[in-house]
DNA sequence: TGAATACTTGAGCAATAATGCAAATAACCG
DNA sequence: CGGTTATTTGCATTATTGCTCAAGTATTCA
């Protein structure tokens, strides 16, 4: 549970790099200045990770359909001419996102929306490149 | 030339599956609906790709820094403790993107964003983060 | 011209991630 | 119960990607 997947490798961000000029800096008060506005490393991650989730076109493609009408796994995989197993294992990434819902009935399971927001997202920039 | 990267995967998208379930269509009219309203394979892609340049912390810190300063690629590693190497093959790919430009001042190479778009877009993601 | 510096680039490695396959779970029905 | 169907999940495979290393290009300066 909660493996929430899709995490953007945190790590280094500030290492002691030997590969760098001499001079250390061209333009230190520049640096200094644009450094003290940099957002937190978490903050950056954060980020990534809300953009990762849609730079995928399976997800795109999910994200679109279920900001549609609410669907079940099968008729998602038929839509996107997908199999089942590949709608379920990155409905399972959306879900521990808490972005995508869903409600069991019988054996069926429909999925939507959860988190507006992404969705949201999506469409600001699909309207922008139609 | 032209060699941009971070092109996401197009393919299959549609291929007959015989993974699918029995009935085909659990909510016919409800799928044919939402398969009207798909956008086109193409579309879809140029959309996953515009999120993948922003998927990435490094890029993510890369556009926030350019959005704030020009910068050279060595106060740009030093501003960000990554390798000129790192600094430089990221840049390269937001070059080919034609997301960043540059001006060369001796040796010395001086990035500034090219598209206003997609630092705007990370601009709002980061505002709605903090 | 030759050394040094700033940057670029290609190859390759290590880590991630998307998907397929097969087994597991769960709900329904006879 | 036993069989069928819808979905989930673990594992394996393949593809992608970010980075390093080392070599290459270009510009300045002595």
């Amino acid at each position: 549970m909660a493996e929430a997947n899709l995490k953007v490798v945190s790590e280094p961000i500030a290492k002691a790099q030997d590969d760098v000029c001499e001079i250390l800096y061209v333009d230190e008060p520049r640096v200094k200045a644009v450094a003290a506005q940099m957002p937190a490393d978490e903050t950056i991650r954060q980020v990534a990770n809300i953009f990762k989730v849609l730079s995928d076109p399976t997800r795109v493609r999910i994200i679109f359909a279920l900001s549609r009408a609410e669907l079940c796994v099968c008729d998602l995989a038929a839509l996107l001419g997908l199999s089942i197993s590949a709608v379920s294992h990155q409905l399972r990434l959306l879900r521990n996102l808490r972005l995508v819902k869903y409600r069991k009935e019988g054996r069926l399971a429909y999925y939507s929306l959860d988190d507006d927001h992404t969705g949201q997202l999506l469409h600001e920039v699909l309207e922008h490149v139609q």
